[in-house]
RNA sequence: GGCGAGAUAGCUCAGAUGGUUAGAGCGCAUGAUUCAUAAUCAUGAGGUCGAGAGUUCAAUUCUCUCUCUCGCUACCA
């Protein structure tokens, strides 16, 4: 499955011109190498606080033992079935270590006591230098970074583990720590720099040399991996540097939905070629302009089309055309040496460079969205200048004029393919083709003499072309028709749990009930304490339905309750039971009551 | 529930240490124009700047409360 899921991300960035330097992956052997090694160095030095538990462990099933896969004696009343963290009977809270007997659930043995040693990088040691590092010396973070940030510093960090008993992952390098590797976010992170040694023997200059500027581009959801725990990490190391911004994006709808690639509610690059074949740069424009770089931002295919027909292809596309097509009619696709300049050209040739200026300065400052519209807007320049100097009226009458005019426009023409190349790579790339510019970068932006007189370029052909609305809505319907497959599909249903025994069941004393009082739980979003007649008396029972049901509409309902679940305080109120309530894959909670009114207390067997 | 981010023209976004008519692009309307993929250029109409209260001579900008969206987090027996 990584495999394939390498292949067709790797295919898709390529084939949508986004070049790594390297697209590496975790499961390779020179990042176990390197995560190792960092794990050890951080251990040799004593970074970690290792804690020991003492856990059972089920031999026959190979793996430690959660609390609640753990059954004994209870040692309070003797119930034989107690689980590890409470026995049901009793209702004492119980640590597996008290049972008496205890046997395992997942294989029925009897489990041994068995040490497991947990390492735990101490975040709450680092606190102070990175609340200074964050709070003081980057207040020029994006304030959702900063604001994150903040929070959790002021939450106070605590220590966390930075390892699992678990099968698969990259071993913890320690002596006698069989079966524990590292846990993910302390392994995932070390991928970049693994990837950077695979790319290259000079990693470190990456990595270590305090004159490079280490930036982490992400989205929200990983903000506190990347600004809290893994420089911790790098710091405690000693010889790395920080990254000196996280410039992290916000999420990206489709239609109006969360985007999800399990429910098919996405755009797949692949299918997109297909159904646009050539037009990379009309998605990547679409979604450079609309990046949610501030707030979550929506995609749609009615925005895709506005900005591929009213911009690319009307303005930038457009000015490209009259451009070459003005050359080819007067000059046969020669570039004329220009004339005398009126202070109009030549402010004209002053705002080429300032749109350099502003295009990289955003670039800097990671206004992506911005910057892309500062390169757009010579394209509006250039459509300006034409209209205001007419050159197809002036040839008539002062075709000298008309040369400098059109020398003007192709400076234009040609500095448009520099500036919008990072962001439009392929059709960038035709038009310094057409320009017989393709060795021209960035550093020649801002240029009033990238085409020399007697230079020739060629044309004939368009930049981007229309998307019309059939197309449009082909792509619409095509979501819509999933989301009527999501709803209909039948839903993948809960797998059936292990067999009980008829004993197992019978232990179990459902009742039917009646809802007297409801209220919410202060200071909870999800607890509602009900008041309830189970016919055996009149009991409270905390239930976690808030987001489904208002106290308002519970009195009266007829329910079904377990009455014998041992009692469990939370939030400082004991709830005595359980409701029973269905479930869909949805979250959506519906009681289970009894068909015809049935008196409260009635067993359900 | 706690914390963080956001809520500004039909759409996507700027902006203001509080101060005369709140900006841009796209869309829309009108006019001009024809070199150009009916593209372009000009002009214009659109906003009680999420709601309410407070501070102030003055708030959309500060304070408080509330509503909604997104994220992190506690709770769900």
């Amino acid at each position: 499955m990584v495999d394939r899921y390498h292949e067709l991300n790797k295919k898709a960035f390529s084939d949508f011109g986004i070049s790594f330097d390297i697209y590496s992956r975790t499961s390779n052997k020179i990042h176990y190498e390197t995560a190792s090694q960092f794990f050890r160095k951080l251990y040799d030095q004593g970074e970690f606080i290792e804690k020991t538990s003492s856990q059972y462990y089920d031999e026959e099933a190979a793996c430690f033992l959660a609390d609640r896969y753990i059954v004994g004696t209870c040692p309070h009343c003797g119930n034989e079935n107690a689980y590890g963290d409470q026995c049901e009977k009793c209702g004492t809270s119980l640590s597996p270590t008290d049972l008496i007997n205890p046997k395992s659930t997942i294989s029925g043995s009897a489990p041994v006591m068995r040490d497991t040693l947990h390492w735990y990088l101490p975040l709450d040691k680092y606190e102070p230098w990175i609340r200074k590092w964050i709070l003081e010396d980057h207040t020029e973070w994006k304030t959702n970074v900063y604001g994150q940030c903040k929070s959790w510093l002021d939450q106070g960090l605590q220590p966390r583990a930075v390892s699992r008993d678990l099968d698969w992952g990259v071993p913890v390098p320690v002596e006698g720590a069989e079966g524990k590797v590292l846990y993910v976010w302390f392994d995932a992170p070390i991928g970049y720099i693994s990837a950077t040694r695979e790319l290259t023997p000079d990693w470190e200059k990456f990595w270590k040399d305090p004159e490079t500027r280490m930036i982490h581009f992400i989205g929200k959801d990983n903000i506190v991996f990347h600004c809290i725990i893994f420089p911790a990490m790098l710091k405690a190391e000693g010889s790395y540097i920080l990254p000196d911004n996280v410039p992290a994006n916000e999420f990206l709808n489709l239609e109006n939905d969360k985007i999800s690639t399990s429910r098919n509610w996405a755009v797949w690059l692949h299918e997109y070629l297909e159904d646009f074949p050539g037009k990379q740069d009309s998605l990547r424009y679409a979604l450079c302009a609309s990046a949610p770089e501030t707030k979550d931002n929506d995609f749609t295919w009615k925005d895709f089309q506005a900005r591929n027909n009213n911009e690319l292809v009307a303005i930038l596309g457009n000015f490209v055309n009259r451009t070459l097509v003005l050359t080819a009619n007067y000059y046969k696709g020669v570039v004329p040496a220009p004339g005398e300049m009126t202070d109009y050209d030549r402010e004209t040739l002053t705002a080429i460079m300032t749109c350099r200026e502003n295009t990289e300065s955003n670039l800097e400052a990671f206004r992506f969205r911005q910057a892309l519209a500062e390169a757009m807007n010579l394209a509006r320049l250039g459509n300006k200048y034409l209209a205001d100097t007419e050159p197809w009226k002036v040839v008539k009458t002062d075709p000298e004029r008309v040369k400098t005019i059109m020398y003007i426009s192709l400076q234009i023409t040609a500095n448009l393919a520099i500036l919008l190349e990072p962001f439009l790579p392929f059709s960038m790339d035709r038009l310094r083709g057409w320009l017989g510019i393709s060795s021209l970068h960035w550093d020649a932006a801002g240029r009033s003499d990238l085409l020399s007189p007697g230079h020739t370029v060629s044309s004939g052909e368009l930049l981007f072309s229309k998307i019309e609305d059939d197309q449009i809505e082909k792509q619409i319907q095509k979501l819509l028709d999933t989301k009527k497959a999501n709803q209909s599909a039948a839903a993948p249903v809960m797998p059936q749990k292990e067999d009980v025994t008829f004993d197992e069941f019978s232990r179990m004393d459902i009742r039917t009930a009646t809802i007297i009082e409801a209220e919410k739980v202060a200071k909870t979003a999800k607890l509602i304490k009900l008041k309830v007649d189970t016919g055996i008396d009149v009991r409270t029972i905390v239930s976690g339905i808030a987001e489904h049901f208002t106290p308002e509409e519970l009195p009266g309902k007829t329910i079904s309750v377990i009455v014998n679940l041992a009692p469990r305080t939370i939030k400082g109120i004991e709830s005595k039971g359980m409701v029973l309530l269905a479930e869909d894959e949805s979250g959506k909670l519906v009681f289970v009551t009894p068909e015809k009114k049935i008196k409260n207390g009635s067993p359900v067997k």
